[in-house]
DNA sequence: TATCATGATGACAACGTTGTCGACAACATT
DNA sequence: AATGTTGTCGACAACGTTGTCATCATGATA
């Protein structure tokens, strides 16, 4: 079916060896026998079978990307991130959905993964659950994990972003703007992303001596359906609430919705601020003033350590994981300005 | 490393194509060592080599899908359909993300995917230049092609939205409810999806008696920001106009925004519906009215197709390549309806 | 008893590469 | 002239599977 290093070598009269020697241009060939052997090659059209050589070679070129889903904003930029640097690098990328249904098919994932010889995993699934049990001696054994936004591990990549931070300059900049009263609406909250998030709001609501109260949280699911409901029941139940922290865009909006519908006038009467940066949030009514995240940097990143790690350990030395941190920038918009009513 | 079937063998004291048998649970193997392997196994943590095993089967049991990007909504979820049913079908999926700047590296892509032996690929990228030129004879022997949204081909499998008549549903809709002079903000103009949500737009107004002429045209390239500047230009263009057909939802909220900058209002002055139907379009204010499309079932039903072409193939018989096109649904929310100002 | 089907198993050669080692010529050094 | 060095190249054995065939009991049939 497809053409073999032997078919090249019968076709330019040489061995087998010389045209490997060719085609990884290593060791010494004759200028005369590498033009030859090339010629073949390109005569042929012959292409070498990865499978072969990660056979022989022990490493497969692949790194596998364990992903918890691609339908928000900011994971499906980690993953192009991801695939252009792997890319860049000379690795193909395996894209495996975890189901979020079941939990135990966890481990069916990572033994695919070992089948599969990949060379390394780039974790991107928050860890709920146990669901991260599975970071082990005997796993790491097999390939090195780079985990995104991982618990801190003497053997483990690690890249994150610093939610924690991230969510306190955008309180701090609610407060900032005169806004007492500061409200949260949480993303799921089994994910630590989303607690990381609610802790910032309440270190900076403590450190300004301002009210951080229960009764000033509403749970939501990241979904913007969910941010509408969840201000819906933060202003019933806190009517005096003046503005409200949504731990992402989209709830951001089902909120600016919901104002809307309460007769709040945002930027008079309620402050908001999103988290994410997702295309559109520029284009609310009001504009969404939110959290912007280098995410496919992130991607990138995460590979170049990754592949650090893989390629040191191929020439067996043992490079120690590195980390790598992201802090999120702020993006006024319009909707956390106060107003004060002055164009009233 | 790591554990290989004689390893196995060895431990169980059995051969290792007996070993082999049992793993692939063919052939006449009695009780009793089936026991005891499957016990080795077991206590070993054997894990079959899916390299070796397709060098020697000639097939990898991976397919490639090769995306233009997941930073849009729709093919975020179609790749996502992909690898859930990919998962199902027993395929791992290799990601490969082409670059938009360069047009000459499909030739280098497809040779990796060739290196790699993948037994289908899924072609996940606007038809732009000659960038589909690939499908030949030759590669079509190398490995069988799945295009979406291709042209059609008696050799190619495609699984399509028919965007025509997406189109026109939706400007029929705007129709429907009265509006008179529509505008439509088009997409990239060299993505054919553009092209044929262009067609759709033009087929309806003229069934309409409608006029339908250049000036009510303004390109965008997909951005909610172009929405914006393209609804201006249109504005400032055709005053006259009285609703506007977005060909997506981002360049909808970019209109939706220009028009309230401008005075316009929403529902009474202006009527705008987009396409596609992202998450976070519900709550605009108002709500876009937009089509709706089942991208992630359409991406689990092009790896059935292509992987039964693939099963077909192994067993010598040529599955004739099938095609599926799936039909968008209008949603109709508040941004299309027209109020004719009588709640003045 | 001789022959034959059947069931269970193993030896061995593929698959397409790469690494190791040795062969051999050409040339430089003592 | 004998020896060493260098540059080219090929034979051969891996890598971990699977398919093909042969072997060898065992029990059934003629």
């Amino acid at each position: 079916m497809s053409v073999t290093l032997s078919d090249v070598a019968r076709h330019a009269g040489v061995s087998i060896k010389t045209v490997s020697r060719v085609v990884n241009n290593q060791g010494e060939v004759s200028k005369d026998t590498r033009q030859r052997v090339l010629a073949a090659i390109q005569q042929m059209g012959y292409q070498p079978n990865v499978l072969a050589r990660s056979l022989v070679m022990q490493r497969s070129y692949t790194i596998a990307i364990v992903s918890w889903g691609l339908d928000q904003y900011s994971p499906s930029r980690f993953v192009m991130g991801v695939a252009r640097e792997a890319d860049e690098q000379g690795y193909s990328i395996l894209l495996t959905l975890l189901r979020r249904s079941k939990q135990d098919n966890v481990e069916l994932v990572l033994n695919s993964l070992v089948s599969r010889r990949v060379d390394g995993i780039i974790w991107h699934a928050p860890r709920v659950g146990n669901n991260q049990d599975w970071i082990c001696p005997e796993r790491l054994a097999q390939m090195p994990p780079l985990v995104l936004n991982g618990l801190p591990n003497p053997h483990v990549m690690t890249v994150s972003v610093d939610n924690r931070y991230g969510a306190r300059l955008a309180v701090q900049h609610l407060v900032d703007q005169g806004w007492r009263r500061i409200g949260i609406i949480t993303g799921l909250v089994e994910h630590p992303m989303a607690a990381q998030r609610t802790l910032g709001w309440q270190d900076v609501l403590q450190e300004n001596g301002l009210e951080c109260d229960d009764s000033l949280i509403a749970n939501g699911d990241w979904t913007a359906q969910s941010g509408e409901i969840a201000l819906e029941t933060l202003l019933h139940r806190r009517p005096d609430i003046d503005a409200v922290f949504a731990c992402n865009d989209l709830m951001g909006m089902g909120a600016l919705s919901a104002a809307a519908r309460a007769g709040r006038r945002v930027c008079r009467d309620l402050g908001v601020i999103g988290y994410e940066n997702i295309p559109g949030s520029e284009y609310c009514s009001p504009p969404l003033s939110t959290m912007h995240q280098s995410i496919f940097e992130l991607g990138r990143e995460a590979v170049r350590l990754l592949v650090a790690r893989i390629q040191a350990r191929a020439n067996g030395e043992d490079l120690p994981p590195e980390l790598h941190i992201a802090y999120p920038e702020l993006v006024v918009r319009q909707s956390s300005l106060h107003c004060n009513g002055k164009e009233e």
